[in-house]
DNA sequence: TTTAATTAAGATAAATTTGTCCGAATTAAA
DNA sequence: TTTAATTCGGACAAATTTATCTTAATTAAA
């Protein structure tokens, strides 16, 4: 479903916004730690959503990863998953026709289109903040 | 969503069991040409297929693949996706969390579960022999 | 019997994704 | 001011997926 990079990106993510609600940056040993993902590969991956302005970075001793509580409430897991895989998920057919639509509709287009309807609102219903909250409280874990 | 080899593998799956329909053999460069794939990896495809007791094929002259009527009607393209894809999109955790459950579930677990079993239900809505009926009567496509 | 059309199987190649490594820049603390 | 901890950026490497090529086996038709 989501690439791996994805995957990692938000679990990440969710794992620095709930450290970020007590002010503390994090480094990416940490982060790869708690969410049991390769560490140079998610230093890459943290990179990418700093440059996009979802994370903030500092470097140098006591630098580190944070991410604005009040920027957490905005995004949501469609923004990264659309930033590291692009909306392929969220709009490509689902048998990859390439003029995919309802006057040349592939033979599971009204079908699929639920699914994909049903995912998109899965992935737009919690903002990073509300995760972060599921995940601090010990309601979810992100390994 | 799916592997490309995967959505190949059910295009092709649905335009064969529509040849078959009519008793025509199809061979791999019809089939290829039929659903917009490339002519050498849609082989290596069907080839799988007919060693999975999915299809049928004959060598030599005359020869082909075939997709017998009454098999059309037990096969789903769930069977086709978990024989090509395997059943990690039907099983694993939405973020890659290893042991992700009810009593350990990531923080999108319930509403992942729901998209997943749209999905699942999607997949196995329908057989091939009504997939192929709807494109031969015009009500759907594979290109 | 020969030939042409076909699939089977294995090797190879290209592209993409996943993952690592290293040197430079930065920064707080000793 | 030096040192240690950190991110940044680029190069590199490994693994997987996508795709091609080539040779052998098979088979119907000429």
């Amino acid at each position: 479903m989501f690439s791996k990079a994805c995957e990692y990106a938000i679990k990440a993510t969710i794992y620095i916004a709930q450290q970020s609600h007590q002010d503390r940056r994090v480094n990416v040993k940490e982060v790869a730690k708690a969410v049991d993902a390769p560490e140079a590969f998610t230093a890459k991956i943290l990179q990418q959503l700093c440059r996009e302005n979802i994370l903030e970075s500092n470097r140098g001793k006591q630098g580190g990863f944070i991410f604005q509580t009040d920027k957490q409430k905005n995004i949501k897991i469609f923004d990264v998953v659309t930033l590291i895989d692009g909306d392929g998920l969220f709009t490509n057919c689902g048998l990859g026709l390439q003029k995919c639509s309802s006057e040349n509709p592939c033979p599971v287009h009204d079908d699929f289109k639920e699914v994909r309807n049903g995912l998109i609102a899965m992935v737009q219903k919690y903002s990073f903040y509300d995760l972060a909250q599921k995940t601090e409280s010990g309601l979810a874990w992100l390994k």
